[in-house]
DNA sequence: GGTTCTCTCCGTCTGTAGACGGAGAAAAAT
DNA sequence: ATTTTTCTCCGTCTACAGACGGAGAGAACC
């Protein structure tokens, strides 16, 4: 039998090493890489083609997400557990999106790490209890996220809005009337269920829906 | 020369043996401890009154904050050194205020984690520069925070006013006249040098003043 | 006792916000 | 070619927001 061919990814040197520490008494996972930041693990992965990259999200260089995409869509036979330190919704649905196959919280025991990369190793995925919830409270709370179905010119309000702009400060930001801003809050205000700009206001920074900086 | 006495606290199983297996090749360091929440910490402080306590912040179940604050209070001769994940303004300050000794990121290796280890066992401070910076650019742009002159009262105006709430509402909630809900809001928007409601919101929102559910 | 701070309330007044309804032009979808 | 969507703009009207000034009561501080 072949042994589990493992590259594992994260910026902490710490995490890094306990992993491998705890590896080094499973006969059957052999670690042919060991990758700091998002680029190593495309690199470290299309070098050694590994049955299973374990990854962590947030990293300093090139972010998890980002190279568990690039892995799964150049057709390795790769598969991708993300081993993240929080469960944050921001992170975990596009994490998925992009095509990771298990997905496990740092509060996860060694054995259970080492079980993962197993059921990896032959197909299985293993999600995470409190990762599932949040799966379901979004597939139940927010199939599709209320902000959606505004259009682009609405948002680019709604992001005025998100900064405490007055209609008139972003119909000068936007170079459109007045009214025409008035017409584009109301819509927001409707399409978001909210009653005025302040609960639009809140509703964005929740979201993380803030205006890009122009250079 | 005896060796130095240390508690390590993460709740992360993975990082706490990553920690363990470095240390084990440091003839100088006994590792007398090893807990995985603020509460653990605490009792193991308490039981082996430790030279050093390698804290995480952020944990499960009671943060390294409290913990931090509780064991620097009682005055055992355990100097506090917090090993985390990010550096978050939010985290970062709270914790120096706490009491810890010195501050460490888990992208430091591990060399770095034990030479600080022995340094705070010497009374020697190490802050992680990324931290400094944070520190400096707090006491260079907000040496007191806006909204630390607000009163009690503001404050429970402004946490209506983070939620989006009208000042009818808010009147309601706090059992108080309209009228005075103007005149804290007026206050309000002068302290916090912001225009309108919806700019105080965002304010709000940005330093993480929200309302506490009522039970 | 006097001063200062905080919380409470009042009235007036101006400006903005937002609802409602209507409408034209361009682009995209059918 | 026709319909739908999106972006733009207009006017009117009501209600809330917020500025400004004043004021009384209680607590805390000196």
């Amino acid at each position: 039998m072949t042994k589990i061919r493992l590259v594992v990814v994260d910026d902490h040197e710490l995490v890094r090493k306990g992993i491998l520490s705890f590896l080094l008494t499973e006969p059957d996972i052999e670690v042919v890489g060991e990758g700091k930041s998002g680029a190593e693990a495309i690199q470290l992965a299309k070098k050694h083609t590994p049955d299973v990259v374990l990854m962590d999200l947030l990293m300093e260089n090139g972010n998890g997400i980002e190279a568990t995409k690039v892995i799964v869509d150049t057709g390795l036979n790769s598969r991708v557990v993300i081993l993240t330190s929080y469960y944050d919704e921001k992170e975990v649905i596009p994490a998925l999106e992009a095509g990771a196959f298990s997905f496990l919280l740092k509060t996860s025991s060694a054995a259970e790490v080492v079980t993962a990369i197993r059921k990896a190793a032959k197909g299985e995925s293993v999600i995470e209890p409190k990762v599932t919830n949040v799966m379901v409270k979004r597939l139940r709370h927010h199939e599709k996220k209320l902000h959606d179905t505004l259009t682009e010119r609405e948002m680019d309000v709604l992001q005025c809005i998100s900064e405490g702009m007055t209609n008139a400060e972003i119909s000068e930001d936007l170079f459109i009337g007045i009214k025409t801003v008035k017409t584009h809050v109301s819509n927001i205000l409707s399409k978001l269920s909210v009653a005025d700009r302040t609960q639009a206001a809140v509703y964005a920074n929740r979201n993380s829906i803030s205006k890009p900086k122009k250079d």
